[in-house]
DNA sequence: CCTACTGTTAACTAGTAGCGAACACTTTGC
DNA sequence: GCAAAGTGTTCGCTACTAGTTAACAGTAGG
């Protein structure tokens, strides 16, 4: 059986975090002490039902994103909305991953350069500039897929950028679980290990800039 | 204050009802004795972070359900959000603009910072991280809007990246003019001159990535 | 009558939610 | 330099409660 108390400590930690908050202007809004609050932030203790309910409002999210992500198939509520957008015919493979010495670039969407990970991860380029650190690409996670394998982080020089245009999905970096869902953006020093998921039931498709990034190196 | 609690028994007993599960049975499942679980629905003792979210899990609703201000029990799957669900209200209207200390941010629609123009144009801040030269942000244009009052071009030190997520805009790079529209993407060098203008009749909207450009220096 | 189910209540306890105080560490400012 | 005020964390404690067992009342069928 899947534990959702692990993880939520952390997951809180990293959302007050994101909102720039103390952990002392937090637990004086929550009316908890602040020592409180740190062991529940470190899953030395566990709040209360309402406590966990003033935090999420406090933190602006909803109560479910607190909890681990991972598909559950013991309930099968999660509406599946899929107008999947099936791109994945692509001829044409203009050379917008190969090609840097365009100053201008404008690409459709069908004449996009793909690359595909057997991991059930494609990566679409959306600009080719002869900016060589930098990536602007929209990437697809399959259900189950994941940015590594055997489920290892990674880590580079540079930040990264992302934006959730659809789906969701599951964000380690760091010792911080968190699930950036559509909508969503996130931004992150890459130099701290980090690793994606998509542990739902729908495709994941995010729009994701990397920058400083010298993988070929 | 609305308090979460007061309703939170009945609401689970309505739900429990409705997909006419005996108590007992629920309680099984649960691995908890009946007893309890009837002191619970009848609002006369709580039950843990743990227990609410297997509960939950088991009546296949979201956690949030059982928390909305308003209820029904025939739409107890899909979650309701109400304007008096109202997050504003919670005040934190997460000041990804100003400060850049984060190493990680994650940031949720409403609560990005919001930078409005005269000219019918709108930043909204997607990352706060602290990499200074770098900005992250859906860019809103209303019809008629452009980046510039009195149409002139403008030009500055590094390279910007643009995804069209709805809408369609009129670029013009040096003596390029282009269009930009729904799910395409660009890419260009900002010393290049440039401008944009939704000259069409629906709301622009895209994100926009922009790179080297110190504009308050 | 008996058995098997429904939900509810009383009395109890083991465990923990939550606190205050002291801790170690940075940053600010005089 | 040192003090003040900020950050988060740990320890030891207590009041409370999450969750228990046991007995309860009611209903339907055989």
């Amino acid at each position: 059986m899947f534990d959702p108390m692990v993880n939520l400590g952390p997951r809180l930690k990293t959302i007050r975090l994101a909102s720039e908050k103390s952990l002392r202007e937090v637990a004086r809004r929550l009316d908890v002490s602040p020592s409180f609050l740190s062991q529940i932030e470190n899953g030395k203790s566990q709040p209360s039902v309402a406590t966990l309910y003033a935090l999420a409002r406090l933190l602006g999210v909803p109560v479910d994103t607190l909890f681990a992500p991972t598909f559950d198939a013991t309930t099968a509520t999660t509406p599946v909305d899929d107008e999947i957008v099936n791109r994945s015919l692509i001829e044409n493979p203009t050379d917008a991953w190969d090609d840097a010495g365009a100053r201008i670039s404008l690409i459709n969407p069908q004449n996009r350069s793909v690359l595909t990970m057997d991991t059930g991860v494609r990566w679409e380029r959306l600009a080719a500039t002869h900016e060589s650190d930098i990536n602007f690409m929209e990437i697809i996670y399959e259900p189950g897929a994941g940015s590594n394998a055997n489920g290892e982080l990674i880590q580079h020089d540079g930040y990264e950028y992302g934006y959730a245009l659809d789906g969701e999905i599951e964000v380690t970096i760091g010792d911080s679980v968190l699930n950036l869902s559509k909508n969503q953006s996130i931004g992150f020093d890459s130099s701290i290990p980090h690793r994606f998921r998509n542990t739902g039931a729908v495709t994941f498709r995010g729009l994701w800039f990397v920058h400083g990034c010298h993988p070929a190196e």
